[in-house]
Parts: C-alpha cells; structure tokens; sequence
DNA sequence: TCTGGTTGACCGGTATACCAGTTGCAAGCT
DNA sequence: AGCTTGCAACTGGTATACCGGTCAACCAGA
C-alpha cells in the first residue's frame, strides 16, 4: 500500500508547511538547509528540495549565500494575490454550476446545512475547516485538472496571505456559512452566472473581515514588537 | 554587472526549455538526470533542480525510480489550460487599462503599428517575437507581482499546449497583430473593460487558429501514417 | 573613541557516491 | 514453445563533502 509521503522530501515539505503556519516561525525568520536537516533527522537535499517547492508556492524566499527566510507580506501582496483568487475562485465556481455538483460536494452541502440549522451545536474549527472543504471540493468539481493544480500552486500563498487574523467570530463565521451554502445552491440549480457572482462577493466579504481584523491586530503587535524580533532571529525550534 | 544565469541550475534550465521547445525532443521523450548531467557538462544536482522547476511548471513528468518525461498534452488539456489563461490574461488587460501603459509596453505599440503598416518589411518570426514580447509587457503593466509569477509558472504549459502548430500564415499573424494594436488602444484610453473583451475574443481566435492546425497536421498525419512519427514533430520548419 | 581591515562562522550551490526501486531481457525450467 | 525467474542496467532519491560568497564580530591602529 502506497503511503502518500514516501519520500522523506514530503516528509520535509509537510513538516515546514507546520512550522511555518502552527505560529512556529513568523515573517521573515531564517531557516537553515542544515539545522532543519539536523532537526528532522535527515540530510540537506530533502529539506533542500522542500524548500524549493516552498519558494515556488511564494511561501519562502531563497537567497543565494545569505540564507533562506519564511517571506513578508505586506498589505500591498495581500491585494494582489486576492485579485488573482478572485478570478481563479469565480472561474471555478462558474465551471463547477456548469458541470454540476459532484457527490462528494453534495455531501459537504448537507454537512453545512445542517450546521446552518444549529450552529451551536458544531465547534468554530469544524466549520472552519468544512469551508476550507467546500472551497476545495468546488474546485475538484471544476474537472479542470488545470485549474486545481494552479490553485494548488497558489493555495500556501492564500493561506500565508491570510492566515494570520483567523477570525472565529460566530458572526463571521456564519456568514460565511451562509455564502457557502448560497454559492452551492446556485451550483446545483446549475446557474454559473449567478455562483460567479456570488463567489466574488464572498471573497470580497472574506477580504474585508480579513483587513478590519488585521488592522486591530497590528495596533496589538506594536507592544510585542521586540519579542517579535527577537524571535524572528532566534529561527525556531521544534517541539513535538 | 550580474549575469542572468549565474548559476549552473540556471543554465540547464534554459538549455532544456531550448530542447524541449527546439523540436529535438517529442512528448514522451525521456530525460535522464545522468545523460543531460554529462551533456551539458555539469553534476547531476543542477540538472535535477531544473527538471523539478519544469515539474512545477507542467512541462516534464517525474516518475521516481522510472525515469522524467515530456508531458504529452491532450487536446482536453488544452483546452483546460487555455480556461485558466483565459481569465488570467483578462485580468492582466483590465489592470493594465486601469493603470495606463508603461513606457515599455508603448515603446512596443510603436513598434507594432510601425508593423502593421508595412508588414512584408518584416519577418514573422520578428512579427511573432513582438507578439510575445506585447503579452508579457501587458502582464508587466498590470503591477501586480503575484498575478506575473502566476502566469510565469504557467507559461511554459501555455507554451507546450500551443507550441506544435506554430502559425506563421501571413494571414493568422496580421490579425494577430491587429488584435494586439486593438487591446493596447484600450489600455491606453483607460477603458478596462473594452480591454478585457478584446483580450478575450483574441485568445479565443488564436485557440481556433491552433484547434484547425492541429487538425490539419493530424488529418496530414493519416495520409503519411508511416512517416507519422517523424513528420508530427516538424510541422513547419522554422529555422532558427 | 572611532575606524577600517581581517578573519571566521555560516549560507546556499555544486560535485560525487551510494541506495532502493523498476524494468527488460535472457537463461533455464516445465 | 512458453512461462518463470533472476540478474544487470538503468532510474530518481538521499547522504556527505567541499566551494565560493556573505556578513558580522573583533581587534589593531589612528
């Protein structure tokens, strides 16, 4: 039986993805070829190549000689990589109400609408996390193979871009349950026009509550800021 | 003064993209890390890095313990790729109008209408050259770093999808011309949208363009059936 | 005290060697 | 002859060693 990591540059890969998005390691702390190879008890051509693939996603960024650093970005980045989501997210859900729901969606549509009946009764991660499933399953029922593997590409750049103010919120969050089942239910009356447009306003709601809460956050960084430095420089260890 | 390829990685990288894109290699063809090493005169280590960075890019296929591969592209990839270029480009023509032409990207309008006028005074390959060189100036225009390290990864893909029947009809490649002069005037009227429709409709063309040729070499095709192996890959000879 | 040159630790990039998995062919058995 | 089997020649994946470049700490001299 196939393990989906065989290879310990996965191992590597998925390790760093941890690191970097568990509040491990923030915005621009270095990250050594060799103490990483140290730490994860491997040599340097996996953890090499894993950050490779990390540099690519736009999530690291290498420099010859100098080192290797988990990238900034800034206000301005985070509008320019919403743009092109945007255009991606809409073009998926358009595909997707024209070719129709696939079953595995239809699932996770009666899993978040049973949760819009009772929000109460489900934790914040969990639906969370089963929006990150709808927005993943829209994707998969695009069958453009094409298209996943661009967002794929770009997803750690989303989530770098993002993930910072998670905002568990009961108010953002069902709302944004609301957007989902609202774009799901265009999906199924196959109207890509109508999911298209209302996949852009969810994004452009996701956006907004995004900025307030990062705006507020910042206020609260400036008092940690020299832990925070401190911290960058240190680099990172890791505990199990 | 820094060299653009300063680096052994560097150099295979674009000595592949040359054979793979020279015609020297079919889709399909085999890639071994070892033989390319020697042929170009360094380590395997350099070689390896690149054919990773053309894995990302769509262009070659891994297969641990079988070998690297040419990706062969299907017409349905095809037409999958050009959905995603499609609102990618869109979105580049609509920024670049919003914000205006850079000096470089109207450096090259002259250059195109200057063109257009007297189109015999040039070669096609010129003609075809400014062509490429007016997509990426618009990319450029757009200001956005994330959407041009987007369609940079993609563009190789683009490339291996249309790369086949390149068009050097006198015909294809004046209208292909015009359909440049047409978008650059609405990006330089500020008017987005127009841009963004235009943009559209001139991908739209050149994917029919190619869908014909393609089907005219694959109808060639069954005439030489036996000869077919060797006549698919050269097409139109266009000596470099 | 300030400054400028030196040195050494550290970085990523490259070369080389070895490993395990895959494959195709050929020898040998049925 | 046909099937099995095992060996040999590949493949990409990993480990280790070394290279030149970078940068900061440090110390000598003004």
């Amino acid at each position: 039986m196939k393990v989906p990591f065989e290879f310990e540059r996965d191992r590597a890969y998925h390790r760093l993805v941890d690191l970097i998005f568990g509040q491990a390691l923030e915005a621009g702390a270095p990250l050594s070829e060799r103490k990483l190879a140290e730490q994860l008890g491997m040599s340097r051509m996996p953890v090499r190549e894993a950050l490779h693939q990390l540099e690519q996603e736009g999530v690291v960024e290498v420099k010859p000689a100098r080192g290797t650093f988990v990238r900034r970005i800034s206000a301005g980045d985070l509008a320019e990589i919403y743009r092109v989501r945007e255009v991606l997210e809409c073009l998926a859900a358009e595909l997707a109400a024209t070719h129709g729901p696939t079953a595995a969606l239809t699932a996770c549509g009666a899993r978040m609408r049973t949760m819009a009946k009772d929000p109460s009764a489900f934790t914040a991660v969990e639906i969370d996390d089963c929006g990150t499933e709808f927005h993943e399953l829209l994707m998969v029922a695009t069958g453009n193979a094409a298209l996943i593997e661009t967002v794929r590409l770009l997803r750690l750049r989303f989530r770098l871009a993002f993930h910072l103010p998670r905002y568990f919120s009961h108010e953002n969050l069902y709302s944004t349950l609301a957007d989902h089942i609202e774009i799901l239910d265009a999906v199924e009356q196959r109207a890509p026009r109508a999911a298209k447009k209302l996949m852009r306003a969810h994004l452009k709601r996701g956006l907004d509550i995004r900025l307030k809460l990062e705006a507020a956050s910042a206020a609260s960084h400036v008092s940690t800021q020299k832990n925070a430095a401190k911290g960058a420089t240190r680099g990172l260890e890791i505990t199990e």
